[in-house]
DNA sequence: TCCTGCGATGCCGTTCGGGTATCGCAGCAT
DNA sequence: ATGCTGCGATACCCGAACGGCATCGCAGGA
């Protein structure tokens, strides 16, 4: 096999077309030069230039071989760069997971931070439940995910991604949906209540039971439900009222109404990022930099 | 830069996560082969493996360089093939030259000898004048013509491609044209005749004159033409006679009825291939060898 | 605590790559 | 014809590099 330095000599001297010129473009003197091409010709087994002692002339073959050496050089070059971009962080991949609920809320900044901080990298974008993030995390099979805070391995790290408020959804024909000023938990007592399923939405279903046991109120569950568009398809109909995260708004179902909420905590809503602490990925840690 | 050799280490070495092992497959020793690689990851400014010496993995850098390496180890073998290829004359380029009239003669049997002879070969086609193939053929940008024979430079180097018979191509309205009998250049003699133009198509011309001269005949010249397909045009609307080559018996004219024509020399219409006697394309001369 | 497996390191002989000097040849001037 | 000149090839030399052998160092398992 022949090596690159000798293609660097071949492309040299078919530019030149002078074996004494190509040698001091590569600073170096002729005879060494010659030989490396009379090595490439035999690694070849094909004679690529035509050289009296008066000119030299590339052969077809030498042409044809031009061409392909120009492409591995800039191969080669393209490479190392490539290669260093990804060790710097600059290039390389992401995986990044997010929840369904993510995709409304943080996925959006982050997307944006990546390009500012690793434009060159790709991001690989994956939706998984919580559950399956974190397996992923931990199996390497997934660099960095966006979920609700939870209890995580020892060997995640993870860190608050963005915080938002709760709305009250409810229906047009409401009462509540004449309210001028924002509601408060305890209009929702008694209420007809469209509540959080406790195994797929557990953070939010605890979010609320935590939310109602505070404010000592006792909305009546009509149904349990995981995905937010879900609820609100249902107070659309007019089955209940719900709560549900600001960045639902964005939502529009035309018989539902938004009204701000009075709590004591007004961003109750957390999306953290989480990563392993293991990972070596220098993409990763540009982007986790920039956040 | 890098070598080749280190990048088919790391390649061994990536594939097999154990620097022994892939010594082996690579029929040298471990030592070296551990120095190849921090020489590679040296060049790069990169680490690509992280080794404990529990275990080899790879770092996200090394993961992105691994792709690179095989395309370029998979190019290499690729371009040493390629340019063998080219020097055998199975591959490369030859750029051959046709005239209008060769289209239909003898440029489908070129083409079938050269998918014979050279197919990995690239055929590059263009239509040119007798004139101006020789012109290109000269200057080296034509590797092979298809002419009608005239005079040649000292370096260019011809032989005869095809021939072909003539045939006589009268209007169905024409007395000629119910006769069984094959004609004989007399018949022409006193007839409206459409000749070629003793300039753009000066070989017709001077074959034609010659034969009347030989037979003693003098039709009457009513248009001077270049193109074949004009002049049966021209017989189609019932200006007058004419004769063509064979190979323009393809084109259907309904008013043009093709008679045999018999002559001392029943194939007169020849076409040569020209190239030059110093062009070193071997894909030329292989596909010569085969004609 | 010892053993074992494996990558890194030290050292050595050979090879190879580059340098200098020189040759050989063709075109050119005289 | 003869010598000059320009240029690629060749001969020879030296230092760097490469591959091999022996050995080290370290971590995980017995």
């Amino acid at each position: 096999m022949f090596t690159l330095a000798q293609l660097t000599g071949f492309v040299a001297v078919a530019e030149e077309l002078h074996f004494t010129r190509a040698a001091e473009r590569l600073r170096m003197t002729q005879p060494p030069l010659s030989r490396q091409i009379q090595q490439l010709e035999q690694s070849l087994g094909v004679s690529l230039l035509e050289r009296t002692n008066r000119s030299v002339r590339l052969t077809p073959a030498g042409r044809a071989f031009l061409s392909e050496a120009r492409r591995l050089l800039r191969q080669a070059e393209h490479a190392t760069v490539a290669v260093r971009q990804v060790a710097t962080g600059r290039g390389g991949r992401v995986a990044v997971g997010f929840t369904a609920a993510a995709a409304h809320a943080g996925l959006g900044d982050l997307l944006g931070a990546a390009r500012e901080a690793i434009p060159d990298a790709e991001v690989v974008l994956r939706e998984l439940v919580t559950r399956d993030q974190l397996e992923a995390l931990a199996e390497g099979s997934l660099d960095l995910g966006m979920v609700r805070p939870t209890a995580i391995g020892p060997d995640l790290r993870s860190r608050p991604a963005s915080r938002e408020a709760l709305l009250a959804a409810v229906p047009l024909t409401h009462p509540l949906a004449g309210s001028e000023a924002p509601l408060t938990p305890s209009d929702f007592h008694g209420q007809e209540f469209l509540m959080y399923s406790p195994v797929e939405a557990r953070y939010f279903h605890e979010l609320l039971i935590s939310l109602f046991r505070a404010a000592r109120v006792a909305p009546v569950f009509t149904q349990y439900l995981s995905q937010v568009h879900s609820i609100l398809a249902l107070v659309d109909a007019g089955w209940g009222v719900a709560l549900v995260p600001e960045s639902a708004r964005r939502m529009r179902f035309a018989g539902v109404r938004f009204l701000p909420l009075e709590l004591p905590e007004p961003e109750p809503v957390e999306l953290a990022l989480v990563w392993r602490a293991a990972n070596d990925n220098p993409a990763l840690h540009v982007l986790l930099r920039q956040l």
